[in-house]
DNA sequence: ATGTAAAATTAGAATCATTCCAATTCTAAT
DNA sequence: ATTAGAATTGGAATGATTCTAATTTTACAT
């Protein structure tokens, strides 16, 4: 079913750019490449068994500690991140840009919001001085439209 | 918008009040008061296992079960709050005001920030049409004052 | 008071996600 | 080609949480 022609998003001549331009620091070998264009290619926020799942249907070999392996480089390499809706599984995203994540209880599906416009987080809230602030992880909880058609 | 904050150790009758306005739904048990006490009167966002500790200092035959399913109850009865900041251990905040979650990536603390003024977060963000919000859970990554002094 | 049904509590087993480990294979630079 | 350092692997180990089935407590009707 992995044909180069249907290849979506990121080539991986891509990753390589975003890597230099991210300055990241992974040896970019095949499993690695595989996990981040599985990932790269979808907009659901997989878990690692989805990613586990995904990249097993092109390489059957892989092992699932692999993946946790490869997640785990590619997220400190900047590459990808890691989100923490709620409790079980880790979820990941290779969606860089400014976003926050909504979370529908009803279905468990996820969705990107983007911000309005130049929305400064760093502006509204009050922190303890002194304290340096490296990332927000903002989530958003409620009902997607199918679920809240359906009651 | 929010109230004068009284935020101190509130007492069973303060419980009470809070539960009558909320229409909480809870048989209020010993156990549960004093799972609900031991989280009113701390401010560092103890883990389940944390809760056990202190609720075993006075009432050494409780099992961590039941102070599992205490934090169950009182979550769902909106008494107090689930927070996740990083995979692992759920935290738990019977601060029910509306803020946001500092969490020091140094040494794990977790600090209480409050929105700058009348915050209203639902208009920052872009969601589907159709999307209905019930809460937001915003974290904020970052090294707190003492760990950001020390390197 | 007493009996009863429902809810709470318990210890321990089971589950689930993740991490660890030790052995093997691959890669890149001598 | 050699070799050291990574990457990969399967399986074991861990840690947090949930489940289960038995027991106790509670609220309420009698």
């Amino acid at each position: 079913m992995p044909t180069a022609s249907t290849r979506s998003t990121p080539s991986p001549t891509g990753l390589q750019c975003r890597m230099a331009l991210l300055g990241a620091d992974v040896r970019l070998t095949p499993h690695r490449r595989e996990v981040f264009e599985v990932l790269a290619s979808s907009t659901d926020h997989p878990t690692a068994t989805d990613v586990f799942d995904r990249v097993k249907a092109r390489t059957p070999s892989i092992s699932l500690a692999t993946v946790y392996n490869c997640l785990e480089h590619l997220t400190s390499a900047g590459l990808i991140k890691q989100v923490h809706l709620e409790r079980g599984q880790s979820r990941y995203c290779a969606n860089l840009h400014e976003h926050v994540h909504f979370h529908c209880e009803t279905c468990g599906k996820v969705i990107d919001a983007h911000p309005a416009a130049d929305f400064d987080p760093a502006k509204f809230w009050v922190l303890p001085k002194g304290t340096k602030v490296t990332r927000m992880d903002i989530a958003i909880h409620g009902t997607c439209d199918a679920c809240a058609a359906k009651s």
